[in-house]
DNA sequence: CTGTTGATGTCTGTGACTGACGTCAGTCAC
DNA sequence: GTGACTGACGTCAGTCACAGACATCAACAG
């Protein structure tokens, strides 16, 4: 056994969640988080960038999913269904056990307008990256950043409506729908060509 | 005359807006901005909640032209349509004597994660307002939030092209080739049919 | 046995932000 | 004209997020 318990940042981020839960963000301090796990506020700053990342450190395989499901699209692949293609291969990570632990996450989020922030930053970045990955398709501007930013708004929508109460549907199927929604809507606009 | 010079919200807004982009965002404190237009930093704090909103305090008639140009839209209009109505009503707050100063300022933002963060959450809140208002003319959901959400992305990319160095065409003619953009972009994928 | 390394603690400082309270010119009632 | 009132500001003191510099100590390589 080493000389300090394994896991500190796993541990810190779970002692968050839970005080941020039940304190609330503002009124939780970042000494009392570390100080919760028997760490002391210097440890958690290494550990964490700056108090609101604690919630979204780790968000790196996601990221990657989101961009496997990109590259696993055959070539010549219209843009939009190589976004369905991704969105089908992110949602694998929330598989349905995860959404009572998602639920509580978002709540926490939405109470707190900093905690916001960061969470769009996180989803702006994920369009940056899928952006690039299209432009490295072949695809170019500004269909590739239309495309990505579309998509991170189709997973966004189908993710608040995969924790809501009562939902029952896996977040794949629900974004599926999603998607389609959204090509309805474009559809209906383009069928009529009101349009200059 | 008063005990104190008029107009110290936009004194202070300006002197920001000029030390952010010389020193830097970070390098430049709250109290230093205060006291470039002989005021102090309470002063600064009573203005605006935070250091970053001095970029971003006052963006409520943007807000408001955006929900003007929806309800303009006549009525049993199709949502894109109506965010193509709301797109024209806001691009005329930026005219193009208005074009250095954004770039500017953008620049500004583009350079810090904070600022970029307090843009983003800004982007998201006229989205929220706009699916609002497309709710109040009968749109249902997902598709009010999908329109409102794509207006935004559509804005937000016409933006970035209207300031790039070298562009010399109308916010609201960039905006109107980007949403045309994201129907052909739909549209396409929408001819074929390959989704479930 | 010894040098190095990695994760941690300790100490100390800066700057964002807040609450309580004092100040003073203009204004309005009387 | 005088006094109460108000709005915009200053002063003071405090909390907390975060960062740099340095010490500590188990583990591990050699």
């Amino acid at each position: 056994m080493g000389r300090w318990e394994p896991g500190a940042r796993e541990r810190l981020q779970a002692a968050a969640l839970e005080l941020f839960a039940t304190r609330g963000f503002e009124q939780t301090t970042a000494a009392e988080i570390a100080q919760a796990v028997g760490l002391t506020e210097r440890t958690f700053f290494r550990h964490f960038s700056d108090k609101r990342e604690v919630l979204f450190f780790g968000q790196q395989e996601f990221l990657q999913a989101f961009i496997d499901g990109v590259e696993a699209a055959p070539p010549e692949t219209s843009p939009l269904e190589v976004i369905a293609s991704a969105l089908q291969a992110a949602a694998s990570f929330f598989p349905d056990e995860r959404r009572s632990y998602s639920r509580m996450r978002q709540s926490v989020i939405d109470q707190n307008p900093p905690l916001q922030e960061r969470e769009l930053h996180k989803l702006a970045g994920l369009a940056t990256t899928v952006a690039a990955a299209l432009r490295a398709r072949g695809i170019g501007e500004p269909a590739a950043t239309l495309a990505a930013e579309s998509g991170a708004t189709v997973f966004g929508i189908a993710f608040t409506q995969w924790i809501r109460d009562g939902e029952t549907r896996s977040l794949a199927a629900i974004a599926s729908d999603v998607l389609r929604e959204l090509l309805d809507l474009t559809g209906a606009a383009t069928a009529s060509r009101p349009f200059p």
